[in-house]
DNA sequence: CGGGATCCCAAGCGATACTG
DNA sequence: CAGTATCGCTTGGGATCCCG
């Protein structure tokens, strides 16, 4: 029914209204995929395997009325992010970044999708790192999923290859990479973690972490993606609130 | 019984494990208010007015098994956040950021809690800006809370003050403002919202917004506190991720 | 066949009452 | 004050069915 105005948290605040309109289970995975591109109903079915097709009907309802998705007309089934809902890639990066720093192993039937590895990617994203290197394209395949990441200059652009690929838009730009300046990734997902979040000390000092495997290209360019590709562990904004360590402050 | 393990989405993603961990109903609001400081377990119902006290205490567990809160082992029913709860600041504050650009008139019933609004202070503190000024007190009355905001150079200092007062710590660092650089409003709660998240064309241009009255100060000094606090309308992060835009990039 | 709508059941939520 | 216990109700989950 989509009916929600009466599960409100009765507060007139920023959060509280956030999460009214976007909180719902589901909802933020949704928006996270369509962060990378407009995608129809089964592709967001098959990058949500556990999503049952009722709530994904709702969600998909329930966000239009947010305002932050809206139909493809074009396309049937199709469904993209407003204007609005694409300013809601702060706090799918926010989500993501933390999120990364609290993964451990893979649970038991956890799978790694396309589009979550490509925010991923972009979340991990260092632009200014990116622009002191030349042209590079990083090829990854992790857990029968591959994507290519092409970065040119502070500019990163990324998609899902191959078979498992839910769509192969044209590649905006395609300049021409030297060989020399392409990096092919096998990853399992625990590397993957490695990779994006892991100790920055092992920056290709010891060689890829385990779970990954170099299939093309040197350690130079590994070392290469994990300057422009990581997660720092803690949030780095500038905190001025009190601290509440102390005991004394409660009470 | 706090059981959440079962209701994973399945993915070995940074976002997923992120709402699995945190995103419950009423987790982030809990969050929000123990990040302006420690509180009781009667200050967080007091406030999140709507919350079923059996939920507080399921989503208080639940938080600490995840392990971003802690008891506050001197206080009975004191509760803080611990260092990897505070890593969620970005989060609430990319949330809080995103909830002031859509939030409309307050809705039947809706209130204003001092946490609430101490946490909007900072999610829209511009540091770069506050330190241009001299050191600053803003004291704001909204809805029947009253709170002091200290700027001294770059740094932010907020807390609840009078009556309604969750909790009274000292002042950390007490210099003697002097009462030209003191600012005081009384704020109906949709004058916040055009005061944080308003038009920036309108700053002291044409005095107070509607809903915003100086009780003590100039119009110099409500114009810095708009410099000083302000929440810009969109996202401004570096986007790359391929423009939704076109019909042509499904199908 | 893709894109949903309809069931039914279980789990989570909300309100109230109650206890250490 | 700081929670626990209980109970009805609402949502989410999973399977199935329908429609263009």
């Amino acid at each position: 029914m989509a009916t929600r105005a009466a599960r409100g948290f009765g507060q007139y605040s920023g959060v509280a209204r956030a999460i009214e309109r976007v909180g719902e289970r589901w909802a933020l995975l949704i928006i996270r995929d369509l962060l990378v591109g407009a995608r129809r109903y089964s592709d967001l079915k098959a990058g949500l395997p556990r999503i049952p097709t009722n709530i994904l009907s709702d969600r998909l309802k329930e966000l239009q009325e947010a305002g932050v998705i809206r139909r493809v007309p074009t396309v049937r089934g199709g469904y993209e992010l407003t204007e609005l809902g694409r300013t809601l890639e702060p706090v799918i990066v926010a989500l993501e970044r933390w999120g990364w720093s609290t993964l451990g192993q893979p649970a038991e039937g956890e799978i790694v999708t396309a589009d979550a590895v490509a925010l991923s990617l972009h979340a991990a994203f260092h632009a200014e790192s990116a622009a002191t290197a030349p042209p590079t394209e990083y090829v990854l395949h992790v857990g029968g999923i591959s994507l290519s990441a092409m970065v040119v200059g502070d500019a990163l652009d990324v998609m899902p290859i191959g078979p498992g690929a839910l769509l192969q838009p044209m590649r905006r730009t395609a300049p021409e990479v030297p060989p020399s300046d392409v990096l092919e990734l096998e990853v399992e997902p625990v590397g993957l973690r490695d990779l994006l979040a892991g100790a920055p000390g092992a920056v290709a000092v010891k060689g890829p972490p385990a779970g990954v495997s170099i299939l093309v290209g040197g350690s130079a360019l590994l070392a290469r993606f994990r300057r422009t590709f990581r997660i720092d562990p803690v949030g780095p904004s500038t905190r001025t609130v009190q601290e509440p360590g102390a005991a004394a402050s409660v009470a």
